[in-house]
DNA sequence: ACAGATGTTCGATGATCGTCGTACAATTAG
DNA sequence: CTAATTGTACGACGATCATCGAACATCTGT
């Protein structure tokens, strides 16, 4: 049973904005465009229970915005950022480029 | 009793996005960009009865994409694309599909 | 074999969402 | 004044959502 990957062409705008309009998911994003290695879900500072966790990174993945491999029992994700720019371009930018508090 | 609108230093990334993620609302966005000359919510083809469109409406507003302006009975609606640029760069042109700058 | 780590699945719960219809309010045109 | 236009308010409805806890599955290390 592997996992659902939506591909490059059929990303949905819709999709891709509401699995971002959340905070932990906006949170998720932002940690993994720092630092690009793909890691465990568990590495994820996230004030949620371990299946809340589940279900955000199930979001993410299947409206394209993560990739997530299975490695033994745990879970490599990274961002989907060459996709997402290839068909949105500007979007990942503008989202992460954002600091979370007007900063002026 | 004035309508809310959100100051431009409190936007919030995630209401922006919720408020973008949903495809009526994408709609009518689309369509302010299209012709910036503010006009009221019924000039808009929605497939929706008028009360669900008042919603819609309304959550564009709170969110701080739109501003409405009361005028006679109707609400002249138009972008806040400056207070979006300055707040999101890049973002509203990214969910309209207009790059910043020319293509390479 | 056993214990730990990592993550899923399965309800469940309370909140929010998109939609509708009816009724209402306010302005404008005859 | 009356009627039409424009939009809101108020429930209400089913759907989806974010969250939880408990039980389970799978892999890894000893």
């Amino acid at each position: 049973m592997s996992l659902y990957h939506p591909s490059r062409e059929n990303l949905e705008l819709a999709a891709v904005l509401h699995a971002l309009s959340d905070p932990q998911r906006l949170r998720i994003v932002r940690e993994l465009s720092l630092d690009p290695t793909p890691r465990p879900c568990g590495s994820f500072e996230l004030g949620v229970t371990k299946s809340t966790s589940t279900h955000h990174f199930r979001v993410l993945r299947e409206a394209g915005v993560i990739a997530q491999l299975e490695v033994g029992t745990s879970k490599l994700t990274s961002l989907r950022r060459e996709d997402l720019d290839e068909r949105f371009p500007g979007l990942l930018d503008a989202v992460l480029g954002t600091p979370v508090v007007a900063a002026v």
